[in-house]
DNA sequence: CAGGATCCGTTTCGATACTG
DNA sequence: CAGTATCGAAACGGATCCTG
């Protein structure tokens, strides 16, 4: 379900660096096609990891948030970064020191940051009002 | 590097099952095909995450050996498969209570084997960590 | 018999162009 | 902006063949 090449730098941008939105996914360094972004997306949302909802703010828009099914993903990807910053020369030593102490209050961020985001966009749901 | 549909099964069964050799990986539950499995080992070792060695013993067999860098990988193991064992249904629930209290153990336990085993080949190799 | 390599049909990926 | 259509390239999967 993640064994695919994208579907880890997705999630690793949502959480690390907060993309929400097509553009901003695209616009990850390592060049992901739009068709290959779309799909994965669709996949993401099948098998309940992100879901997508239109922007409360520009309807037009689509916002793409982890469920907590995505969000129990932290942990794995915290231990990634970790050991890909420890074994590729990926440049930011910083970001993996700081990791290394703080591994435990990134994964809270993340926790956090979802959650509140779900529970902002939680009244605009049919289903709990 | 690792963003394929069946190299970090084939992690998975050295780690956590203990596989070594080809065979005992073609006989992982998901069926890898056979050239399937000789190229994701030939690329596991290029990238310096397993060594294959003869056996000692059986001088036919091939074993296949984690590297330090592999044995690195034990952390996004232990989270990947209490993931996958909270939100699929893999059947094994007892692995998952006893990795959920243990993961810091199973760890070290992989390090550990490795490592003892990677001793008896030192000779041959630049050491690292 | 263990550990592959080779051939070949099928599936998936990826770059670019295009659309509502 | 957020995708879809197209089409060639790469990866997969099965069967078989090769080598020690």
């Amino acid at each position: 379900m993640l064994g695919d090449r994208w579907s880890l730098l997705i999630l690793r941008d949502m959480m690390l660096r907060g993309a929400r939105t097509y553009n901003e996914l695209l616009a990850c360094p390592e060049r992901i096609a739009t068709n290959i972004l779309a799909s994965r997306l669709r996949s993401l949302v099948e098998n309940g990891i992100i879901v997508a909802r239109p922007d409360p703010i520009d309807r037009r828009r689509q916002t793409y948030l982890l469920t907590a099914k995505g969000i129990d993903l932290a942990p794995v990807m915290a231990e990634l970064v970790l050991w890909a910053a420890r074994h590729e020369r990926t440049g930011n030593q910083g970001l993996v020191r700081q990791l290394e102490q703080d591994k435990q209050r990134m994964i809270a961020d993340v926790r956090q940051r979802w959650a509140a985001e779900n529970a902002a966009r939680s009244m605009h749901e049919p289903s709990r009002r």
